[in-house]
DNA sequence: GTAGGGTTAG
């Protein structure tokens, strides 16, 4: 006796005497038993123990562990029937016993000793065809090692029918459709019919890449085969025409069918959903109870889809209770997981938590039903919280889980409970995932931490369109429109924009009014095919309006064939900004005439609207609309809507006690609309007033301070002015400098107070003081007030000539053709000198000038301003 | 006999 291995698992020869024949190969090969033994096994006692082994001549051992096999097989005893086969070698162990053993083997889905049984087989000499080569590739592909399974497969002299079918599904079923339709047509070449079996698997295959011709051509071979009257053929072929979306020919071969069973109408009703044609599916799952057929679990999942999909709860409710009384479905998890996803869809969540808390056995998809069922309610506390339990109890997330709970996360704006998900998700690599990545960005992004969303982006290896989309409207929402520009030109040199990245964009272009750029994507909307896109459409006219092109943005908004409530909203929003105050009414009144009822921001753009119009009357009417025909509770937005507009309407009084009788807590904002008013009508008092209560809720705000210097600086009284730069400067608090902008040739061309490191600032130095002068010829005198400062005339006259806002429209006048419109943006309101400035250079040289400021727009003609005063 | 058609979530 001896080791002829060393390697694990030991191999050794042991001769029935245990005397070593060696020298003989071909006796010592039939007169032995061959040992599989583990390494850790061997011992010295189990090789001692060898050689006392009962032996028997080969010829016993071979039919007796033959037999023996194929009777472990029956029982499913896996582990003897390895030992026996393993421990008995010899060549001539009948093929019954392989076969029995590689089914065993594929049963249990264990590769590892499929693979020894072919070994085995391959050193006895026997050929691997026929039917052993089938049970071997069938063994491969169940164990899913479908690479050694097709290698069996090409080697085979002779493969029948199963064997096709049976690769073709498996294809089929690892998602790699291209290799199923190849084996397909290979199989035509060589003369191999096709079966009912081929048929079914093969038309999902021309379904899921969407080669509906080829699929039709199949339709017709089927036909020609005499195969259009199996029922599962023609069951296939209804599903393969849904997922075509040619819902009549699926209807026609259905209307045909004599021998339908519950799977064929299933597939109607399934295919109807999809679809999107929840009615007809519920039809046809009517008329099956009319039909009495026996419904089963699928049936009702198709059913309860369709509900959640109308948002049909009485419906839902009632098949509920029917399916609970028809049949026992409601032990199974998938029954209870497409229910309560039901109810959660329908609105009713406590219901679903019925369900849910019913339910015997939970899986990761019904936890996800849940925790989506609390966001969808706006309960992201909640979600969080299942989230939390999920995990307690042992269930692992999913990717769909880990998407759901970012997705609360990122509603609730709860950037602690993100993080935390991100380190699970770090810690179990769900990372590399396109879904889980766009959403920890969308998280970040909408928590508003763009530091974070960038991180996680760059990370990517692989960046769709929807990544590239969620980082661009996460800067544009987070008003950091240039990073969203910059990030888009970087994407059209990686990936295609689509709609969605066309009203991702657009408010970023018209958040800095920049036309050219906007008109530019516009274009690029309109060559692709986006236009029709009702976000990008709404998100063209706000553009359009934001950028001073109101006429354009109305003929734009003219041909929207179904506006819907932002339509209208961005439409009254855009007239409010201009000061048509009236025009806004007048869409807020067609829109309601049309049938869409206002709702909250729609409310709050029409009041606006109203205050810079000064459309005191109006207004108020709209506010009493808003409470008892649109039973809408007004929000500090509106009540600052309000006070706008009683302030600048001169009814300082007025305002402040509406403030004082609102019934919910007045900010900052309320009182700053009421400081903005004292302002415009020179109230220093009140100001004060005011001015104290904002300081309290809001020390940091600069804004503020700045206003009420601005008061005090009109109303000449220096001291205070003094005094407050004093607060500021103590507080640590700066002013946020004053910065305008202007595009000229796609260029946006940027000008902060003061600055004289600009090109041509000596032409625009110049520039201004020859419009100064003819301004004091024609009776103007510098508002010097705005200046600020407590200095002599002549410091404040140079002080305002630095102004951004001029510097902006004196280079747009330096360097655009003669008559074109002169469009200024400004981020924060714009300074009286200024806009007495801009009249004069409108009337001077003859040119529209269009100048967007923090609050509103401003058009300057012939010498005077749209805004009337109210801004 | 082994293979096929309908089944929940983002």
């Amino acid at each position: 006796m001896m080791l002829l291995a060393a390697k694990a698992p030991i191999t050794f020869w042991l001769s029935p005497a245990g005397n070593d024949h060696r020298g003989s190969v071909n006796l010592k090969f039939r007169q032995s038993f061959l040992f599989v033994i583990p390494s850790s096994k061997l011992s010295f006692s189990s090789l001692a123990y060898a050689p006392a082994l009962e032996t028997k001549s080969y010829m016993d051992v071979e039919l007796d562990s033959s037999r023996k096999i194929v009777e472990f097989c029956e029982v499913g005893d896996l582990k003897n029937a390895m030992e026996l086969l393993c421990s008995s070698q010899n060549s001539n162990f009948d093929l019954g016993a392989y076969c029995s053993i590689l089914q065993l083997c594929a049963e249990r889905k264990s590769i590892r000793d499929g693979r020894r049984v072919r070994s085995i087989i391959e050193s006895s000499g026997v050929m691997i065809d026929g039917i052993l080569g089938v049970k071997l590739v069938f063994m491969y592909v169940k164990c899913g090692d479908l690479k050694e399974g097709r290698m069996v497969f090409d080697k085979l002299s002779e493969s029948k029918i199963f064997l096709w079918n049976l690769m073709i599904s498996e294809y089929s079923g690892s998602g790699n459709y291209g290799e199923s339709i190849n084996l397909f047509k290979q199989m035509l070449e060589l003369g191999i019919k096709p079966n009912s079996y081929t048929f079914s698997s093969i038309l999902k295959c021309f379904a899921a890449v969407a080669r509906v011709e080829e699929g039709r051509q199949v339709h017709g071979l089927i036909c020609k085969l005499g195969f259009n009257s199996y029922n599962t053929v023609v069951n296939s072929l209804i599903s393969f025409y849904f997922v075509g979306r040619k819902v009549r020919c699926a209807q026609k071969l259905f209307d045909e069918l004599t021998d339908r069973d519950v799977i064929s109408w299933n597939s109607m009703i399934s295919g109807y959903v999809k679809n999107g044609l929840d009615d007809r599916g519920i039809e046809i799952f009517i008329k099956m109870l009319v039909f009495g057929v026996d419904i089963d679990l699928a049936t009702m999942v198709n059913v309860f889809v369709a509900c959640a999909n109308i948002g049909t709860l009485l419906l839902g409710k009632v098949l509920h209770s029917y399916s609970i009384k028809a049949a026992t479905l409601d032990r199974e998890v998938r029954f209870n997981n497409t229910l309560l996803d039901m109810y959660s869809k329908c609105g009713d969540l406590n219901s679903a938590i019925r369900v849910f808390e019913r339910m015997d056995e939970k899986t990761v998809v019904s936890w996800t039903s849940m925790i989506t069922g609390y966001v969808r309610e706006g309960l992201s506390d909640g979600a969080i919280k299942l989230f939390d339990e999920m995990k307690s109890r042992g269930v692992v997330p999913d990717v769909y889980a880990v998407t759901s709970i970012l997705n609360a996360c990122a509603i609730n704006g709860n950037l602690k409970s993100g993080k935390i998900v991100h380190d699970y998700i770090r810690e179990n690599n769900l990372e590399t995932n396109s879904f889980v990545s766009n959403a920890l960005t969308d998280m970040y992004a909408k928590c508003g931490s763009m530091k974070d969303a960038h991180d996680v982006f760059s990370h990517m290896k692989k960046k769709d369109v929807i990544s590239w989309n969620t980082m661009i409207g996460g800067y544009t929402k987070n008003s950091l429109p240039n990073e969203a520009l910059t990030l888009f030109a970087e994407m059209q040199r990686e990936s295609k924009p689509d709609g969605t990245t066309v009203a991702c964009i657009l408010p970023a272009c018209a958040s800095l009014a920049a036309l050219d750029k906007g008109r530019e994507i516009h274009g690029y909307a309109l060559r692709n095919g986006y236009s029709e896109d009702k976000y990008v459409t709404n998100a063209v006219v706000d553009m359009y309006v934001k950028c001073g092109l109101l006429v354009l943005a109305r003929s734009l908004f003219d041909m929207i064939p179904n506006k819907d409530l932002v339509s209208w909203t961005v439409m009254i929003a855009g007239y409010g900004m201009h000061g048509y105050g009236s025009e806004a009414i007048n869409t807020f009144n067609q829109m309601r005439m049309t049938g869409i009822e206002p709702d909250e921001v729609s409310f709050i753009s029409i009041l606006y609207a109203c205050s810079h119009s000064g459309l005191l009357d109006e207004g108020w009417k709209i506010f009493n609309i808003m409470k008892k025909e649109c039973q809408i509770e007004p929000n500090l937005e509106h009540y600052a809507c309000m006070v706008d507009l009683l302030a600048r309407t001169g009814n300082l009084v007025k305002a402040h006690k509406f403030i004082k009788a609102m019934p919910i807590k007045p900010d900052a904002t309320i009182w700053g609309a009421l400081l903005c008013g004292c302002r415009i009508h020179h109230d220093v008092k009140l100001a004060e007033k005011v001015a104290e209560r904002i300081f309290e809720l809001e020390p940091e705000n600069t804004g503020y301070y700045v206003l009420l210097a601005n008061i005090y600086a009109e109303a000449e009284k220096w001291e205070e002015v003094q005094k407050l730069r004093k607060k500021i400067g103590q507080r640590g608090l700066k002013k946020n400098p004053g910065c305008s902008w202007i595009e000229i040739k796609g260029k946006i061309n940027i000008f902060v107070a003061g600055d004289c490191s600009k090109p041509q600032a000596k032409k625009i130095e110049l520039l201004l003081k020859r419009l100064r002068s003819k301004m004091k010829e024609e009776g103007y005198s510098p508002k010097t007030a705005y200046a600020l400062l407590n200095a002599d005339e002549r410091e404040k006259e140079v002080a305002l000539c630095g102004h951004s806002e001029k510097l902006a429209m004196a280079f747009g006048m330096l360097n655009l053709p003669p008559g074109k419109t002169i469009r200024v943006t400004k981020n924060l309101r714009v300074c009286g000198d200024c806009h007495e400035m801009a009249k004069f250079m409108s009337k001077s040289a003859s040119r529209e000038i269009i100048l967007r400021d923090s609050s509103r727009f401003h058009h300057f003609k012939d010498g005077s301003c749209s805004c009337r005063g109210y801004w």
